[in-house]
DNA sequence: ATTAAGACCTTAATTGATTAAGAACGGCCC
DNA sequence: GGGCCGTTCTTAATCAATTAAGGTCTTAAT
């Protein structure tokens, strides 16, 4: 079977090409009749509808948004914030009717021009490291970007938080409460993929800015209530895992002293913290303060968090995408907010 | 700044259309001096790169799956069991170097063109209501197409579980502990909204066919097992949340006699469940057994449930679109395993 | 009868690339 | 000097549609 196109239906009828697609677009063009007749042979052939790609060729719309992630894709699947950031967008995208190609991107040193390839209207790119090689391919498409979280590019739109304030409330949070003897554990850092402890020039080379920023939070409520940060024990993960937060909290919690109170970067990071104060039988909020972040898998669990409003930023990110990128302001900063639950305590005295 | 295309450059350059092609796919093609002039021109007049539409329609591939679901993409995302799925699915299409095409498909009666402008090499269509018009208008596509769990597509290769003999293992579980008198509580059974007691007819005219499936294997092994199914209350909700669990779980443990074992069809469900359950103070699994199914919540909660192979769906499901739907089988059948945890135990006597 | 207005269909330009085949030219060898 | 080969670029067909503008008829009004 030969490809059938608009063409070959024309042939068979002795019709013109132009009257088989207002057959399909357009029916009040032509008499019923012949768009009948039109339909049937079509149908008869195996026609297969008009060719999107030649539509979207002539029509100059791809009919969806590419998502960027640095992530792979199984592993943004896993991560409830994503999820969460993944469903606001999803609607968006709904609403507007078009698709979410998702790209995925290399990992390792496999070239691929997925990006370079991809059909798409717009890209809403997400959490890269400072540098990624996706992120100039995505520019050169010169189509609408906005990026979520980081990096900061300058021109186009950011939808984020203010980080370095959202980790000094965190952080504030057991400082006020009393604590003195802190411990962090954070990941997505770098790309090295590095699981262990990191001193301050480390911290402050972290590649995702976001993260970075987050961290110089952290930081900065720590010496405004005049702790010393280079004596903040500080544990760097490679995964966001409960996994490897159990490891960050033995690490962390191994050291003498002992910290009272432990910040982390996720929540699935401080689900595993909890995990390793319960291995050793440290009783949480009594002896132990945990704050997560994002609020993403923390209700459940009573964790202290930093709440952001995930959907909202996909929703707002599509909007601003589809919207034909008029007018788009270039800081949208969104709102976040500190979810006191049972984590967190004052320390025993 | 009107666009840029090859010509325009060619024309900059007084050479042809084609030269200036070479320059980016064929570098072999050109002498190396040519070659960069035209690439410092392209850069000059801000042209994007090769067009990918325009590309993908004279190379006739495009570069990406589509994936079709019936809920709601938000929903999709909010689903355990859908997002192991996701992330097979995603790590395969990663391995091929393609993209990902989510396709929302329109809520309500609001009609959409997404599947049939959606550029895209084949289609996976996934949980999909019987009869429901989106599958017609992938399969007019004549695209290669698998299914996950439902519907049925004679013709097309269909991934899935042998849901009858899953649905027999799970109800048998409570059924050889001791259980007699059972409850039911299901979701995504029809399209309606309905939330509430359910009678045979009903559960029989299930429009979503795993669903259904997996209601007889309950159905058939509570009767060889000697029950009267019509005596076994069924309780029907609307979404797949934990609350809709613990309003059925309410409703169903509100019944006298009280039910020892509840059977539902996803964890998440289930865990709803043990909620309400907790709510009356019944001890679990001494006052009460719960199976759930799927395996995607049930670790942390010791939820007993049916295991499947999301993940390894997912993958093959993206294996057979992308080795271009050669020999695929008629109909893959993945395993399953019931994983016992601390939600069953035999009735109090 | 003339003219205008619709209805219905065709012509042809356009969308932005890829690529086999061919042409022009220089260098090399006999 | 002619034949041959290689390099480098051009020509032109092709991918599969959309749509403004124009051409025929038919019909209805003046």
């Amino acid at each position: 079977m030969a490809k059938v196109t608009l063409q070959t239906i024309a042939d068979r009828l002795g019709v013109s090409r132009a009257t088989v697609s207002y057959a399909f677009s357009r029916p009040d063009q032509l008499s019923d009749g012949l768009r009948r007749r039109i339909l049937e042979v079509a149908d008869e052939l195996g026609y297969a509808g008009p060719n999107p790609t030649a539509r979207s060729l002539r029509l100059g719309r791809a009919g969806a948004l590419g998502l960027i992630f640095s992530e792979t894709l199984a592993y943004a699947f896993a991560d409830p914030y994503s999820i969460g950031f993944f469903q606001g967008l999803a609607t968006a995208a709904e609403d507007a009717g078009v698709g979410l190609l998702i790209l995925p991107l290399p990992h390792g040193d496999r070239r691929s021009d997925t990006v370079r390839d991809a059909v798409v209207d717009a890209f809403c790119v997400m959490s890269l490291p400072d540098g990624h090689p996706a992120l100039a391919e995505v520019l050169a498409r010169k189509l609408p970007v906005v990026v979520v979280d980081e990096p900061y590019v300058p021109g186009h739109p950011f939808l984020g938080i203010d980080e370095p304030a959202a980790g000094a409330t965190a952080a504030r949070h057991v400082l006020e409460l009393g604590h003195r003897r802190l411990g962090v554990a954070m990941v997505g850092l770098h790309e090295d993929g590095h699981t262990g402890w990191a001193g301050p020039e480390r911290q402050r080379a972290a590649t995702f800015a976001a993260m970075r920023a987050r961290r110089e939070g952290y930081q900065r409520a720590c010496e405004e209530a005049g702790l010393d940060w280079e004596q903040v024990p500080f544990y760097e993960v490679a995964r966001n895992s409960r996994e490897a937060g159990r490891r960050a909290g033995h690490a962390l919690l191994g050291r003498d002293p002992r910290p009272t109170a432990i910040l982390t970067n996720t929540d699935v990071l401080a689900l595993g913290v909890l995990d390793a104060a319960a291995d050793l039988g440290l009783k949480v909020p009594e002896e132990l303060s945990v704050v997560g972040f994002s609020d993403s898998a923390a209700e459940e669990a009573g964790l202290t968090t930093i709440r952001q409003a995930k959907q909202e930023m996909g929703a707002a990110a599509g909007r601003l995408l589809l919207s034909g990128g008029t007018a788009a302001p270039e800081r949208l900063l969104f709102p976040y907010e500190l979810v006191v639950r049972a984590s967190t305590a004052p320390p025993r005295s």
